[in-house]
RNA sequence: GCGCCAAUAGCUCAGUUGGAUAGAGCAACGGCCUUCUAAGCCGUGUGUCGCAGGUUCGACUCCUGCUUGGCGCACCA
């Protein structure tokens, strides 16, 4: 039991302690909720219970804390304080921090992983671009926010399966054995026009080109639609296999390919036989139709058109049925924000399949835009001219580009500096934590040198100077962060920590010793490094960013 | 026309179920390396929190209306 919940516990038994005695009424006591203030003055936690209570209590805020604390016993403070319109203010005994230091230290790298939750399975789905050409930017951030928040969520107690499903059924992947024909065709000197919705990338190009140096004209004299289909089989493998490297380079990880061919046609007749079960569904113009109107939706959706093929939202409505059947408490869907108007026909179809759409949370990335030399780079989706993942991956590295993505909250656009990525000075917060973590790396080996070693008998309460108090402090909020940050779908805010904790380091190490002061003093301060350098380590980790012994 | 997101310091952005004096980084200026990495530290200042109402003991945060910018409104995915 850690110690916010101690004092939370405290403070229940003085509320009890005054209804016992009738200076509290019988009411519904609200969340004891427990906050680190915003100044170092106002103690090390707080509460605004009495502000929550004023109403129930029919009391004022200040005469209700005041009566608590009165009644407020608890071993690991030292005084509770009223403050402001009605805060209480805790100051913890200096002796059961540094126990939480130790703990920490003793803890290791896994400080930070906090214990397993119960009803806690949750399907994390992200990126899931169609297969038919590179990653591009926007996918990365994607693909940054998504790892991330597994990475968060499992360190929050969570039991995670991530998931990337592959579209390699329909429309667009004919539409890039198409395009990977006319290449070929092209290249061979053959007449042949471009399909309409063809892709126009150059890796479709470089494909077909590919496919002739390795059996040159060999599926020239095949029929047109037996090469297609040849083509179609060749070049999924080859965009798949791309797009695996593409994420791997960027520290991206699936548990679980999804095949969307894997739902055809069995799983999604079975879909629809359910919806039209239901009365969800209906037959009009040749069409089976959707009835999303009655859950919200501007208008019904078409599912089957009328010449039998199934929409895209067919093999969504499958895929995400099949999701809700393999039993998560929870299953969160990363779109673009290009896709939103998509959110309300997927939870109108999964009411109607009779599932709770409430179990489904779809977070909404909205645009990334590159700018180079303060000037925007223009992409253009038609003409294939945009930057991909792996482009940027190469100029700026996989580190900065994953930082600069999960830094900022998911709704909010993201003006991303090309120049300020590479740089490689204290203006990129990225290398500012990292440097942070080498310094305490080179201090270590030489700490090493000098016979400096943390053990069982390392005295904490030398450490007293306002540079050690603050970093202890922050070291010791991580796992109130982890908790809040996963519950918030936020991992920008590990962001955010891992530059403050790093910030109270660089003090620390511009204030205070390690090496050439007293043996106790030094010890101390070479544990309490020890922990800094362990939750930078785990803070960088969930956000998939490298953290070198070295710069 | 309808829906979603955003609007906070000169710029890019944080601000955790509504709470104490709204914070970082960049940019500007001044200090700090014979001692653990100066990719660092210390100091100086800046805000009608887009506008107008409302709810509340208390609003950057919640509600309503508006303004501006982005995205979307297919038998495409």
């Amino acid at each position: 039991m850690n110690i916010q919940k101690l004092i939370i516990e405290a403070i229940k038994e003085a509320v009890q302690k005054n209804i016992d005695a009738k200076i509290f009424p019988q009411a519904q006591i609200p969340d004891i909720v427990l906050e680190v203030p915003p100044q170092k003055d106002y103690g090390d936690f707080a509460t605004n219970f009495a502000m929550q209570s004023a109403r129930v209590f029919h009391m004022a805020p200040r005469k209700i804390a005041e009566e608590l604390i009165k009644q407020i016993e608890s071993e690991y403070l030292v005084k509770a304080e009223i403050a402001g319109p009605g805060f209480i203010n805790f100051y913890l005994k200096a002796e059961v921090v540094h126990n939480q230091l130790k703990d920490v230290i003793d803890k290791g790298l896994s400080y930070g992983n906090l214990p397993a939750k119960e009803h806690a399975r949750i399907q994390v789905e992200y990126v899931s671009a169609n297969p038919t050409g590179p990653l591009h930017v926007g996918h990365g951030r994607g693909a940054a926010f998504g790892s991330a928040l597994v990475n968060l969520l499992r360190a929050a107690g969570y039991d995670v399966q991530s998931e990337y499903y592959i579209n390699d059924a329909g429309n667009q992947v004919d539409n890039l054995a198409a395009s990977v024909n006319a290449r070929y065709l092209e290249l061979l000197g053959k007449d042949t026009e471009f399909p309409e919705n063809g892709y126009h990338g150059h890796d479709i190009i470089d494909t077909a080109q590919r496919i002739i140096d390795k059996e040159n004209d060999k599926y020239l004299s095949m029929d047109n639609d037996e090469r297609l289909a040849i083509f179609k089989e060749l070049a999924l493998k080859e965009k798949l296999a791309a797009l695996k490297e593409d994420l791997a380079a960027f520290n991206v990880h699936f548990d679980k390919w999804f095949s969307e061919r894997t739902l055809h046609p069995a799983a999604v007749e079975d879909a629809c036989a359910v919806l039209m079960k239901n009365g969800a569904m209906y037959e009009k113009d040749g069409a089976k139709w959707l009835k999303s109107t009655e859950y919200g939706d501007d208008k019904d959706r078409v599912v089957i058109r009328d010449n039998g093929v199934p929409t895209y939202l067919a093999a969504d409505i499958a895929y995400h049925k099949n999701k809700y059947e393999r039993g998560f408490d929870k299953l969160i869907n990363i779109w673009g924000a290009d896709h939103h108007g998509y959110i309300c026909r997927v939870k109108a179809s999964m009411k109607a399949l009779g599932f709770d759409a409430d179990k489904l949370d779809v977070l909404l990335l909205q645009m990334v835009s590159l700018y180079r030399n303060g000037e925007l780079v223009k992409m253009s989706k038609r003409t294939g001219q945009s930057v991909t993942l792996s482009e940027l991956i190469e100029e700026v590295g996989s580190d900065a580009a994953r930082y600069f993505f999960i830094m900022r909250s998911l709704d909010s656009q993201l003006d991303f500096d090309l120049d300020l990525a590479k740089s490689e000075s204290s203006e990129n917060p990225v290398y500012y934590v990292q440097y942070a973590h080498a310094r305490i790396c080179s201090i270590f080996r030489q700490a090493k040198e000098a016979g400096i070693t943390v053990d069982e008998n390392t005295d904490y309460s030398l450490l007293t100077d306002e540079a050690e108090q603050a970093l202890m402090k922050k070291i010791l909020s991580y796992t109130d962060e982890i908790n809040s940050a996963a519950r918030d779908y936020a991992p920008h805010r590990i962001a955010n920590y891992a530059h403050d904790l790093a910030a109270d380091f660089h003090s620390f190490y511009n204030k205070c010793r390690i090496i050439g002061v007293d043996m106790p003093l030094a010890q101390a301060r070479l544990g309490l490094a020890a922990a800094a350098k362990n939750t930078i380590n785990h803070a960088l980790n969930i956000l998939g960013v490298n953290s070198p012994e070295k710069m």
